[in-house]
DNA sequence: TAAATCACG
DNA sequence: ACGTACGTGATTTAT
């Protein structure tokens, strides 16, 4: 027999603290639940437990006896969020069929004492789980703890025994009571003799093994008289603390270890909950049918419609009830469709993908001007391109809805946002073989016209409706058209680069190898760490979770230590570029010559779009040698490349959203933006700034934008931290504009529960509420930067759309193929490049109405490289 | 699968 | 006492 006994609250508040902020949409916090749970599973997969035990203080917070005011005045109250997560937790254990165990009067500590008591006397096996140092002294024969901690933000465990206690701490377990009454523990209260700590109480009870063996034979120990004056004075709080800290291992509970035994499950009540928590993909995890997850609760009041399932082709649907739209929903398999499905009017047309005539009459219809509602545009736009056809007039794609009405979900399927926004599912009727044999079709399709609506009375109350119907529904199809388009590579130039950076990575690598007398994995950092730290006796500075940081800014403070290091960090460059960009594109290459990346529309937190597959978003600029892989993205024959980006666009934002004087004229006044602020923030004529204090300002505009900190802007720039302070504090004295907005930005959020962006696009940010200080912290800063860079993202965003619809309008060769943030590229015929790079300059500057210009500077040229 | 590193805006 | 600037994605080694 083993058990596993759990202390509970004490796994409860290490995966409230450990755990990032993890809510409901509507913001209940559910991550201590979480955590719980993922602590639990691992721990149940370690050590396959015949039996569980999940031990609570009746109260929460635990405080012990009469030390309540003492407790309050010591530790921060247990914050509501974690408070409100106790009765769900005991809840769902319940339905899971675990024992729960609280005893008004008894601690989870006495309950855990108690049962390892029993298994030691049964001769069973029991492992405690928990966060807390306390139960060690539980440890014994047939008594293990299994120690959950968060080191550097990673959960850790650690299972420890007799010997480990031993070896940690050179006493016996039991020991462990009195090396506590020595040195009291402030979290839970306890005095100990003041002025010992861990170390002289350690050494103290390896010598004597007790208090009581300490204070009767005080006279002939041999001690430091300020130690014997301690414990002389202290005495009587030993024994008190000795007390407190002793657990009790005669709780009243069943000695009947069977009784422990998991009951039947309550999988529909458990899955419900789970569902209701939104952790959906715990209700997997934790073994239960997905399929028990009960509707909404609403179904019963209201009659559910009928939607008639028949099997047909797209032309039944020639007589659609026009004062409804058309919803189309799709199974497919790479890029092809193999079936889809037409609703509207209480009627799904399953349509099964039979070649030529489904394909023509399917382009037929997407580009009618039918309304038209799917579930991912992007991919049915790509779909229609390839046929020859578009997508018109379609006025809803639910994952973008969902994306929009919360940036921070992973999931967007029709399911998910049925679930979490209460759409109702229709009954369906029809023939019941085809209904079973495209079953997953069809539960979204019953679900779906209800889905679009709620989504749509959703957005609109938010007010973010002109984003899905003016930004992301168009950018939809016009991102399918980029990723289709393509980029066109050089790819012998890339070979041939790729051999150049292959002879010298392998110098370098014989050169690294003698420098530091041995050979080893230069791209290991653990490898690396060892030699250069440990081998080479170099000064470590920062630590990573396992070992040395051996990162850039590491290296580069080693530069002057050892002639290796420059050795390495050109390594490091050269195999990046050689891995990611010579090899990742390569790969990555289509027979048509060309890159076609995908663009994400749903990933990030504060509007942008993110590239992927490769991603042609972090192809290199910044220094020479990788500034010419930009040389081999070329424009096709008879074409040409024009590449625009907006100058300081997130700047310019942010003096338009704060309003500041002083930052406005900044931009209308020509002079450049960083050494305009340089001026100001060190008190000198423009005329005056040098390229250091330049950059210095630079640093701190970039600061200013990510909800800056004095320590990192130091650290960045390589002055003090109160030198750092300076210089934001004189940034915020000139830029009081700023500043103000700052602050608003804040307790807006805090108010509101979410930033925003000027086009109304929010982000919630539960983060702001977290008693955790390091997590708001974050959350304030978050709060600073996503109206900033989400309106600068909305804008160009717009731009796109305006380009692309005015290129299309002049009838001009020349389309979209890529975004960067804050740059567009063309690929235009050359005799219309002139006009199209006129074009997409006036759209681009002309996207948004800011109270500052945007500026926008444009190049053509046949390569990347050359163009921008 | 996670962590470390580094490419971009 | 603690951790320390926003947003991404790809590759590598290590667990």
């Amino acid at each position: 027999m083993k058990i596993l006994a759990v202390d509970s609250n004490s796994i409860m508040n290490r995966a409230f603290y450990g755990i990032k902020v993890l809510t409901t949409k509507d913001g209940f916090f559910t991550n201590a639940v979480y955590g719980f749970l993922s602590i639990l599973l691992t721990a149940i997969a370690e050590t396959k437990p015949d039996a569980l035990v999940f031990a609570f203080d009746v109260h929460a917070p635990t405080f012990r006896h009469k030390f309540y005011e003492e407790y309050k005045a010591g530790r921060h109250a247990t914050p509501q969020e974690l408070i409100d997560q106790f009765p769900v937790m005991k809840e769902l254990l319940g339905y899971l069929g675990y024992p729960v165990i609280a005893i008004e009067g008894w601690e989870a500590d006495d309950i855990l004492g108690t049962v390892s008591r029993i298994c030691e006397e049964q001769g069973a096996e029991c492992i405690i789980s928990t966060g807390d140092r306390d139960s060690l002294q539980l440890i014994g024969e047939h008594t293990k703890v299994r120690l959950s901690t968060t080191k550097m933000g990673a959960p850790v465990s650690t299972l420890m025994d007799v010997p480990a206690v031993h070896e940690k701490y050179g006493v016996e377990p039991l020991e462990l009571i009195e090396v506590k009454a020595l040195m009291g523990d402030s979290s839970d209260n306890i005095p100990g003799v003041p002025g010992i700590g861990e170390k002289n109480a350690l050494d103290l009870i390896q010598r004597y093994h007790s208090i009581e063996y300490i204070y009767e034979h005080f006279d002939e120990l041999v001690l430091k008289p300020a130690q014997r004056k301690k414990l002389e004075e202290g005495k009587e709080l030993a024994f008190l603390s000795r007390r407190l800290g002793e657990i009790n291992r005669h709780a009243p509970i069943s000695e009947n270890l069977s009784d422990y035994l998991p009951k039947e499950r309550d999988e529909a009540s458990a899955a419900a909950l789970l569902s209701r928590l939104e952790m959906y993909k715990m209700i997997e995890r934790l073994g239960l049918d997905p399929s028990k997850i009960p509707e909404a609760e609403e179904t019963s009041t209201e009659p559910r419609k009928k939607l008639e399932v028949i099997l047909g082709d797209v032309s039944d649907f020639k007589n659609y009830k026009d004062s409804e739209p058309m919803d189309i929903l799709f199974e497919s398999e790479g890029d092809d469709l193999t079936s889809i499905c037409l609703i509207n009017g209480g009627i799904a047309v399953l349509i099964e993908n039979d070649g030529f005539f489904f394909d023509a009459a399917l382009a037929n219809f997407l580009c009618s001007d039918i309304k038209k509602r799917t579930d991912d545009l992007k991919f049915l736009s790509r779909w229609a391109e390839n046929h020859q056809s578009e997508v018109k007039n379609c006025v809803m794609d639910s994952s973008l809805a969902g994306y929009i009405l919360n940036v921070s979900g992973d999931d967007y399927s029709v399911g998910r946002l049925a679930s979490l926004y209460h759409a109702q599912s229709d009954v369906l009727s029809g023939n019941t073989d085809e209904i079973r044999a495209h079953s997953e079709l069809l539960e979204k399709a019953a679900v779906f016209p209800d889905l679009c609506e709620k989504l749509r009375s959703e957005l609109e109350k938010l007010g973010e409706e002109k984003i899905l119907d003016e930004i992301e529904l168009p950018l939809a199809k016009i991102l399918a058209s980029m990723e289709l388009r393509g980029f066109k590579i050089d790819p012998e130039g890339i070979r041939a680069f790729g051999d150049e950076l292959l002879s010298t990575i392998k110098e370098t690598e014989q050169r690294i190898y003698e420098l530091c007398g041995e050979e080893f994995n230069i791209l290991s950092p653990k490898q690396l760490g060892t030699v250069l730290f440990e081998h080479l006796g170099l000064p470590a500075k920062k630590k990573t979770k396992s070992g040395y940081s051996t990162n850039a800014d590491v290296l580069e403070d080693l530069r002057k230590y050892h002639p290796a290091i420059d050795e390495i960090l050109e390594y490091r460059k050269l195999t990046k570029l050689n891995s990611t960009y010579v090899e990742g594109l390569l790969n990555a290459l289509a027979p048509d010559g060309r890159i076609h990346t995908r663009f994400n529309q749903k990933e990030t937190r504060t509007g942008r779009i993110s590239s992927l597959e490769p991603n042609l978003q972090n192809i290199p600029i910044r220094t020479e040698l990788g500034a010419r892989m930009r040389g081999f993205f070329i424009a096709k024959e008879g074409y040409t490349l024009i590449d625009a980006d907006y100058s300081q666009i997130e700047l310019r934002v942010l003096a338009h959203l704060s309003g500041d004087e002083n930052m406005i004229s900044a931009f209308t006044g020509g002079t450049d933006i960083h050494t305009q602020t340089a001026a100001q923030v060190f008190g000198v004529p423009e005329d005056y700034v040098t390229s250091s204090m330049r950059s210095s300002a630079k640093a701190v505009n970039f600061g200013i934008v990510y909800g800056i900190g004095a320590w990192s802007l130091g650290e960045n720039i390589g002055v003090t931290t109160k030198e750092a302070q300076q210089y934001i504090d004189s940034y915020l004295s000139h830029y009081s504009g700023v500043d103000r907005f700052m602050k608003e930005s804040i307790e807006t959020a805090k108010k509101c529960g979410f930033a925003v962006t000027s086009y109304g696009r929010r982000r919630y940010l539960p983060e702001l509420s977290s008693s955790n200080f390091n997590l708001r912290a974050f959350g304030e800063r978050v709060a600073r930067n996503m109206p900033i860079q989400g309106t600068a993202a909305d804008i160009i965003k717009l731009a796109m759309v305006k380009v692309e619809n005015r290129l299309a309008a002049e009838g001009l060769d020349a389309k979209l193929i890529m975004q960067v943030h804050d740059e567009l590229i063309i690929e235009a015929k050359e005799d219309c490049a002139e006009k199209a790079a006129e074009i997409l300059k006036f759209e681009m500057e002309n996207a948004a109405k800011l109270s500052v210009p945007m500026e926008v500077d444009v190049g053509i040229g046949k390569t990347w490289l050359l163009a921008h």
